[in-house]
DNA sequence: TAATATAGTTTCGATTCGAAACTATTTAAT
DNA sequence: ATTAAATAGTTTCGAATCGAAACTATATTA
């Protein structure tokens, strides 16, 4: 019953055109991308920033101990890791972001924000349209909103075969040891709760099983 | 009870996180932006074409006959017109376009697919990614997914003051004259149902109301 | 008839991007 | 222990995107 009143009520909303199909999906996908690139470069362009630039900051403000690095960058921006390289190169000449040589591994170089580009990312993220709309939505539509992105994502990376970034509340290798203790299988480490809201490159879903990177 | 069902399916399927909120979107969107780009550039190296140019090139296929020209796809890209014009020069060198004068207004160019650049199209759209994911869900998932990403495209268009892109069958302009036969208020000529179907620059939504572009 | 607006092109310089060659460090194999 | 292979990152180069601005041509308005 509740079923037809909703399919009901799409007629309404949508007149005659009820029709769905993956290429209406892919044209919404493709078309929100441009203007995203388009709005990117407009914000972009007040912060004296590139798109791009701004994408790189934002993942390492947002990745884990197991991630901010140059490598975690080209895996998650998808591009080759001598274009990352450049791009980093930029971000720390701009005193964004500062570059430290890890402890344990020679080759790793560390990324972390600095408090001039924690300032700016604040300012851009999220993007005004985005915010908007998030605040135009009722909960229902919130939350299927973020789903189905979230389920298109995990496709885009597994048709890809790209490594499936996540937060530690999805990922398989979690297990919840305290009110707000967490221990990585993977890694064997405790993690805080701060720990676990911050992307990660090892993140597998839970049915997901594949090698990992870390040991 | 419903809704308190729904809740708690989702608080097992996301297990703690779940919180949503404007940021994750964003990350979501930004994320699968990112992806889309490196998809693109896989699949454009594939047939030999950037990932602007398919963009350009499947805006061109879409578009109906009020909004297949260069500054139609300079609007739908979000682009400047003069970076737009190199585009089509190479899709049109590529045989893939074909640029024809406007019989009653000199200024204007109008943009045809040719058979070659259909053929290219239907090899591309939709990406694989999104054809999996779109078979991955239910149909209420389908819906659920495709409105957030309407909502969130319409509230993109209106922030960043961009025309909203959109067929007939969600304009306010058109209007049902038969079973098959329909009619645009704003050109005050008749349509197909095929041409319904069409991308148009003078889209509005129903509550919409601006000066369009065509008298 | 002149001024202005619109559609589109061309040119230029800055930026992005991938490919490939390169260095340095770590891990695996013999 | 020594060598080979793998990994992390940088540098260099050429191809392509992009916006800004100057430009041509046509249409509209004053």
């Amino acid at each position: 019953m509740l079923a037809l009143i909703k399919i009901f009520v799409k007629l309404i909303s949508n007149r005659y055109n009820i029709f769905m199909n993956p290429e209406l999906l892919h044209e919404y996908i493709e078309r929100i991308s441009c203007l995203l690139d388009s709005e990117a470069r407009m914000v972009g362009a007040d912060l004296n920033l590139q798109p791009v630039q701004l994408n790189a900051l934002n993942y390492i403000n947002r990745s884990n101990r197991y991630s901010n690095t140059p490598q975690g960058v080209t895996e998650y921006l998808g591009l080759t890791k001598g274009t990352v390289s450049q791009t980093l190169s930029i971000l720390e000449s701009n005193g964004l972001i500062k570059k430290s040589p890890d402890k344990k591994d020679g080759r790793v170089v560390r990324l972390n924000v600095t408090a001039a580009g924690n300032k700016l990312l604040r300012k851009a993220i999220p993007s005004p349209s985005i915010r908007n709309t998030w605040e135009g939505l009722n909960e229902q539509d919130q939350s299927a909103l973020v789903d189905g992105l979230k389920q298109l994502l995990l496709e885009m990376q597994k048709t890809n075969g790209m490594q499936a970034f996540g937060i530690c509340g999805t990922c398989r290798f979690n297990s919840k040891r305290g009110e707000k203790k967490f221990f990585c299988e993977l890694t064997q480490e405790n993690l805080t709760l701060k720990d676990t809201e911050l992307l990660c490159r090892e993140h597998q879903s839970i049915e997901q099983e594949t090698t990992p990177n870390v040991v």
